[in-house]
RNA sequence: GGGGGAGUAGCCCAAUUGGCAGAGGCAAGGGACUUAAAAUCCCUCCAGUACGGGUUCGAGUCCCGUCUCCCCUACCA
């Protein structure tokens, strides 16, 4: 039958069951959800008391289960949010059957660019924008039927929370972690802001895509460069996705290696430079050295006839972008200065002690040194750019392999340089191996010989063993209105103090223009009454125009969570010991490296100051997979949004316009593509439980998806199966099937499937395999279903607690039409006996030579004598040869060695 | 180039971690019910696990190599 139904969101399909008839005999959804959710508002049910609140319970345990909170955008919410937040609701609602005291917070992340933007462009206050939109996703937030405890509710831009993010810089500053530099910095034109290194994405802001420009400017700095190491090491500590830690050691790039000093030849001067290597073993190698364009000395040892290229060069150096810098990585570009400097492993006279001195835009200022010893025989970078300048090759590491085999290797061996012709054309050896070429260190593997070197070093004074991070500090200013102020006075003659932490919080101006006040003047510099500030002694201070990042509000709300209402504390120690650390925390992988290490980092310093009780603040992290959608294209390639697209017979698609065939794919969700799914469409078709359903059930949490429609009726008939088995169809029946209002006999082979499925969710959600154990409840509705209904009252009250986490408002509903007033939310998680998983009789298979060949039923509990007597029984007709060995797993199979 | 992850039925996904490839859903087909349709119920169809080797009594699962896809990162000396 053919077919032409709209595939656009949730259009393609009607939804089943749409209430028609009188309400009471249908699942009506709408009404239901409705009831429930204002129910738990009115009756406080998620609320949580903690340490020191009333009815606080210390002899259970805490679980303390968090979402990474949101920036509340104009948009609201779309379906890739609750994919996260449902995830976890139902293993804070897990818990709490199991009786933990579960903390279940959410709040906002409402400072930010998008509001601040917003009031440039309309002249509207950005707390009015956010307020807007904190109000609306609150509202989306309670339609899906989340057990947060909407008392503990925190907002960043509340200067009640702000007073402590203040305050929390107020210790970074006093550990001596806080400092001002003038450091070149990206500063957007368009935003009129500076913006952070991993802000701007090949020379453009990552918000807005505006061009961007490196320029001196005097900025906050946090030391997290001091607490590389620790950050590094205490990743063995948590138990975290093996991507988001390889992502964080890398981006903190620990390297060991040496600093060598290289003076500068000629002279009897003293001046020289120092340069960082990882490959100390190879400085018999070191033919040149390069110096970073932006390297103080270049200036200095630049010769009269070089002088006017190396202008040019730093001049073209200086006009790159990083991106530029980097693009053109095919193509290494340098010049020399003239200079030479001495590689000290060389005797005098000998004519390799002198190496010259080039500069090059492949050496970063920013790591290491800001110079560097070339090995062109020994690294890929230097290989290249010696060939180009055709500046001497010595190999000095002769590769494992051929060290073996050279002499059996193609093309000849050459014992001068310990590789094939052919290798010393092209090959550059970048690893370990057998040391050559380097007198002393000759024929010692590589790996001494970086000891050795450096021990020579040292003990010449001329280097010493070092690790470098490519961590950097952190950019802790913005030149924006819409972030925390900072709580700091310049005086009069440049002195800096902190603001008394009584007098915190230092609440944001009122401005009308929140443009920036003048070329590099933030936005607060307009505010001329707030900025200035006299002192007792009549002197004017003038209060830091700066604001903080985005991140500085998100590194701690985890703990503000724990005491959101305390004026006298940013929270108090004895619920920070108790709730602490955070049990799992989900969210996106976006935030994998710089919001979960700035958090880490300020975690860390917290401890150290006593303020709080772990090192580390999450110990679980789990990643949610992305929620995706289809997109189109035609032959062309150009992508046809989804409303212009009809779904024909056999899985094609069309354009509905010209009937063209298109070809389906999956993509993000984007207005472009008019593939944007809104949760509030979705709760009106189907109902939040069906919502909250279909995201548990698309697959785990960790995986991407997209966003099926087809698939939604699926889940939501599953609903209306169980209705079906609580409440009879009839337009004028009961609210409820009378067999389940009254004790009947169980049925044994329900109890069992029950039992049964009372161990699998149990086990599934323990570790999130929310997606198994929806399937495990659908397998015993549908036995159910098959049995006529034929199952009891007590059978139904479990079965109710098992789906509750992830169809909260139904079984509740269900619950309370089972005539139960204790609410089901607060239910213990029923008993299994393992003892009724079990049958008496089981089937096994019988392999020979490992091929499925026969069945055997046994005796759950017979030993393999009996069970292989059964099986050679039962496969005698495949047992003509040699029985060589037979294999016998109790309970799993019998396999025969049968040779002819 | 480096790092992390993934390839199982037409589609989304399971498989007690080495033991009968299939739990669940979608789609498709057939049937029951119905004046008819919808809804509902019942039944059925389909892969040998990307590819090539290896270990093993036995491999989707472990090892080696190859291919494809996704994410992150990229001159870090």
């Amino acid at each position: 039958m053919a077919r032409n139904d709209r595939v656009h969101g949730l259009l393609g399909c009607r939804a089943p069951g749409i209430p028609g008839g009188p309400a009471m005999p249908h699942y009506d959804y709408t009404a239901i959800e409705a009831r429930w959710q204002q129910s738990w508002q009115e009756n406080g049910c998620f609320r949580t008391p903690g340490p020191g609140d009333e009815g606080f319970d210390a002899s259970k345990p805490k679980f303390y289960v968090l979402d990474m909170f949101p920036y509340p955008s104009g948009a609201g919410l779309h379906v890739g949010h609750p994919k996260g937040y449902t995830a976890t609701d139902v293993m804070a609602r897990f818990k709490r059957h199991q009786g933990f005291n579960v903390l279940h917070p959410m709040g906002w992340d409402a400072f930010g660019l998008p509001a601040e933007q917003y009031a440039i462009q309309t002249g509207t206050h950005p707390a009015v924008t956010t307020q807007v939109n904190v109000d609306r996703f609150r509202e989306q937030l309670k339609a899906l039927g989340l057990s947060y405890d909407w008392e503990r509710e925190v907002n960043t831009t509340d200067p009640g929370y702000y007073r402590w993010t203040q305050w929390i810089f107020t210790k970074l500053y006093q550990q001596g972690l806080a400092y001002e530099a003038e450091v070149p910095v990206w500063w957007c034109e368009e935003l009129g802001t500076v913006l952070a290194n991993e802000e701007v994405i090949d020379g453009r802001s990552e918000r807005g895509s505006h061009p961007c420009v490196k320029r001196p400017l005097r900025q906050w700095m946090l030391k997290i460069t001091a607490y590389a190491e620790r950050l590094l090491a205490d990743l063995d500590l948590v138990e975290w996705p093996e991507s988001v830690r390889a992502m964080q050691r890398e981006w903190i790039g620990r390297s060991e290696g040496a600093e060598v000093r290289f003076q500068l030849a000629g002279d009897d001067t003293e001046e020289g430079f120092t340069v960082f290597t990882t490959r100390p073993d190879t400085l018999f190698g070191a033919t040149f050295c390069v110096l970073a364009p932006e390297h103080p000395l270049v200036a200095e040892i630049v010769t009269e006839e070089n002088q006017a290229a190396v202008r040019d060069y730093l001049a073209q150096a200086a006009a790159k972008s990083d991106l530029e810098r980097s693009d053109l990585q095919k193509d290494k570009s340098g010049v020399f200065t003239g200079a030479y400097a001495v590689n000290p492993v060389f005797e005098e006279g000998d004519p390799r002690r002198l190496v010259p001195v080039w500069v090059a835009d492949y050496v970063l200022m920013g790591y290491g040194t800001g110079a560097i010893m070339c090995v062109p025989g020994g690294d890929q970078r230097d290989h290249e750019f010696a060939t180009r300048y055709q500046l001497p090759i010595v190999r000095v590491v002769r590769p494992e392999a051929l060290a073996r085999n050279a002499p059996h290797v193609d093309g000849g061996f050459d014992a001068t340089h310990g590789m094939t012709d052919v290798e010393l054309e092209t090959v550059c050896w970048a690893g370990e191996g057998e040391m050559m070429n380097s007198e002393w260190l000759d024929g010692m593997a590589s790996t001494e010989a970086k000891l050795r070197m450096i021990a020579w070093l040292e003990e010449r004074g001329l280097g010493r063993a070092r690790v470098t991070y490519r961590l950097r500090d952190w950019l802790f200013s913005r030149q924006r209105y819409w972030g925390e102020p900072f709580p700091v006075l310049h005086g009069p003659d440049g002195e800096t103090a902190l603001v008394a932490a009584d007098d915190l919080p230092v609440t944001l101006p009122e401005l009308d223009d929140f443009k920036p006040a003048g070329a590099l003047e933030p936005p607060l510099g307009r505010a001329k009454d707030w900025v200035e500030v006299v002192d007792a002694d009549g002197r004017v201070w003038r209060r830091e125009t700066n604001s903080m990042p985005q991140w500085a509000g998100s590194c701690w709300y985890y703990l503000r969570f724990l005491d959101p209402h305390n004026t006298e504390q940013a929270w108090n120690a004895e619920a920070e010991k108790y709730w602490m650390p955070i049990d799992l925390y989900v969210g996106g992988a976006e935030h994998a490296v710089l919001h979960l290490l700035y958090a880490r980092f300020w975690h860390k310093v917290l401890y150290d100051c006593g303020l709080v009780s772990t090192l580390e603040p999450f110990h679980k992290l789990v990643n949610q997979g992305m929620v995706q959608s289809f997109a189109f294209r035609d032959a062309r390639g150009v992508l046809v949004p989804v409303d212009d697209v009809d779904e024909g017979a056999e899985g094609s698609f069309t354009r509905r316009a010209d009937g063209a065939v298109v070809e389906r794919q999956v993509a993000k969700m984007s207005k472009a593509l008019r593939n944007v799914i809104n949760p509030d469409d979705v709760i009106r078709e189907y109902g939040a439980d069906t919502l909250r359903l279909y995201e548990a059930f698309m697959g785990p949490v960790t995986a991407s998806a997209p966003w099926n429609p087809r698939d939604l009726p699926g889940v939501h008939r599953f609903l209306q199966r169980a209705w079906r088995l609580f409440v009879p169809t009839a337009d004028e029946g009961p609210e409820i099937h009378p067999q389940l209002l009254q004790e009947e006999a169980a049925s044994a082979e329900i109890e069992r499937a029950l039992h049964k499925t009372i161990a699998k969710v149990g086990s599934d959600l323990e570790q999130m395999g929310n997606n198994t154990a929806i399937a495990a409840l659908m397998e015993f509705v549908n036995l159910v279903t098959k049995h006529a209904a034929q199952w009891n009252r007590a059978q139904a009250q479990r079965f109710l607690i098992l789906l509750e986490p992830f169809a909260p408002h139904f079984a509740e509903e269900l619950w309370a039409r089972l005539g139960l007033t204790q609410p089901l939310y607060q239910q213990p998680w029923p008993e299994h006996d393992p003892a009724l998983l079990l049958s008496d009789r089981i089937e096994l298979p019988v392999q020979v030579n490992g091929k499925l060949r026969a069945r055997v039923e046994v005796d759950a509990a017979a030993d393999a004598d009996s069970i292989e007597a059964a099986a050679r029984e039962a496969a005698a007709e495949h047992l003509q040869g040699t029985v060589r060995k037979v294999v016998v797993v109790p309970g799993r199979m019998v396999n025969f060695v049968v040779t002819p």
